[in-house]
DNA sequence: TCGCCGATGTTCT
DNA sequence: GAACATCGGCGAT
């Protein structure tokens, strides 16, 4: 495939998890692009019991068992949103999602909204992530393929995902699905 | 540097 | 009523 190919998103999360990491991602808003490259992601899938989707669809879950290339967005713990992108064939229920960034775009953009943290805690965690870019449950359901969002290859050589067990989890701990760079 | 803890609201049992 | 794919502040090492 091409290097700008993201035919991946199809193979669903255990191969879309690590492979998305080195990709680029942006919330594009009047024109201007916020985000960076992709370096801490988690794999989830229906059957995994630490997944959203493990119980069925539902109205939160509802994307996350829709076509890959859309974001699902939630909000958790009374006060953060994190991101997903949903990977599969369309309606399994799998989806990766993002922990951290390596912002590259928009940095004057982020701080404010982060109240300007050092530099290394604008996007480094799933949280911290959507507030330096804005992502609400507004963006769920939208497609990472534009306008609002983009999905752009790797622009240097990504080194090995390394494998460990995935964060504030209680079910399938032992699972070695995150995948950072 | 580590670990505990409170904030805060939606979803699930 | 409890759990939760989290974060930042605080006090103890």
């Amino acid at each position: 495939m091409t290097s700008n190919d993201l035919s991946f998103l199809n193979k669903g999360s255990l191969i879309a998890a690590p492979q998305l990491l080195g990709w680029r991602l942006y919330h594009v808003v009047e024109g201007q692009r916020v985000g960076g490259m992709i370096i801490e992601t988690e794999a989830y899938t229906q059957s995994d019991a630490a997944s959203h989707s493990y119980r069925g669809r539902t109205p939160r879950t509802d994307v996350m068992f829709g076509p890959a290339g859309h974001l699902y967005v939630y909000f958790t713990y009374g006060m953060h949103h994190c991101m997903n992108i949903v990977t599969g064939e369309d309606g399994i229920g799998d989806a990766v999602l993002i922990r951290a960034i390596l912002p590259d775009e928009g940095l004057e953009t982020m701080r404010p909204r982060r109240n300007n943290p050092p530099e290394a805690n604008l996007a480094n965690g799933p949280g911290k992530l959507c507030q330096a870019l804005g992502v609400t449950l507004a963006d769920n359901g939208k497609s990472v393929l534009g306008p609002e969002f983009v999905l752009l290859p790797p622009l240097v050589k990504v080194s090995k995902p390394i494998a460990s067990p995935r964060i504030g989890i209680t079910k399938a701990v032992d699972r070695l699905w995150r995948f950072t760079i």
